[in-house]
DNA sequence: CTGTGCATGTAAGGAGTTACATGATTCG
DNA sequence: CGAATCATGTAACTCCTTACATGCACAG
């Protein structure tokens, strides 16, 4: 399960509350791994009981040195003294334990599956390639554009936060964009290319 | 959901069984999308109540109550001599009714998600990023490879199938394959120039 | 007569999706 | 004050994975 790994890499990253993460999952993280604020929340809950993490409140951090350091978050929600106070609804903010930053480590180096596609449209393809032409352009279209946001979207991180020289990190988050790139130019370029085929007849 | 779908293109093109239809996922259409003979067998029979597919002898205890149900496994059986004929193990060849097809229509011509990748090793690659470097060459090379070996069969599938004019299913067909070479050869060559990057320290 | 391939399933559990619920804070 | 946003969760359900179970047919 890589959904977990993912939520500690962020929270490795920046300690954070469920809420930040769902939303951090809308993007950079979550462009290459989708998880609804459910999902989160689950897992955080499944993580904490395991000892990965931890909310502030209870013996928080542990780790040596993360790579990035939180800097100036707002200091002001100490008062480790006389809490006990347990507010229901208040913002918990995690922390990754030693045990969290192990399994990570072992499943970063563990081996994983790699090439298993499920790509609907593929599917839709070979449904329209073997039933007449039903008139696929359309949908065809609409992704070809979604496709193309994101690509705009990638392009413009690339502008604004990969410029000038990279440390080792950055080279990799680079690659990691670079792949998304790559993959989206690919996707259009070919989506163009096969949308003559997919014209219902009756169109002329 | 599409594992229904992927299944009821295949039995589309060719009648099959369960069993078929596992082994044809280890191929063709399962190189899009993939699919356990678990699943498969769950998704005929529920296709199979819905009234989109059919086994081929229908009359098979079909007769009398709609809803019975398959358990009367194990003690409780008794009395072979009831319907005497219809050995219990045979193979079932199911083929796509009308109402099947009809799904299959509506279905393809529906709006799909599209862009949400769910890459386990670009995950991976990130935790790299955060927390030094873990040795993720080795993971990257067997990966590598595995891309390797996959793309060196397309080209084969392409080189045996793909010959001489084509007509438009074949077009079709020819393109999701080239999708899938076009992706292979991308992730291949993203992945080679990324593997100085992983290499850790102490190697020298 | 034993192993391999054909052929069909059940059971249990983990992961993901969709819908609903609720209280706290902030801002106009 | 009311609406938006912050923040956390439950419940129900579907889908996917892994392991196990059974029985027939055929070849060596």
């Amino acid at each position: 399960m890589s959904t977990q790994h993912a939520l500690l890499i962020s929270l490795i990253e920046k300690p954070s509350s469920g809420y930040d993460l769902a939303r951090r999952f809308d993007k950079s993280i979550g462009y290459f791994w989708h998880a609804t604020h459910q999902q989160i929340y689950r897992e955080l809950g499944r993580m904490a009981e395991l000892g990965w993490i931890a909310a502030d409140e209870t013996a928080r951090e542990a780790t040596t040195q993360p790579t990035t350091q939180p800097a100036a978050q707002s200091t002001d929600n100490a008062a480790p003294e006389g809490n006990a106070v347990e507010k229901k609804n208040r913002k918990k903010v995690y922390g990754v334990l030693p045990a969290g930053r192990q399994e990570l480590v072992r499943w970063v180096l563990s081996p994983g599956a790699g090439l298993d596609q499920r790509e609907e449209i593929l599917v839709k393809l070979r449904a329209d390639a073997a039933i007449g032409p039903l008139g696929l352009d359309q949908e065809m279209l609409r992704l070809i554009a979604l496709h193309e946001e994101r690509l705009a979207l990638y392009r413009n991180i690339e502008r604004k936060d990969f410029a000038g020289t990279l440390d080792r990190r950055q080279k990799i988050q680079h690659a990691l964009l670079m792949r998304g790139i790559q993959f989206q130019e690919n996707w259009v370029k070919w989506g163009r290319e096969l949308l003559p085929l997919l014209e219902k007849a009756d169109k002329a």
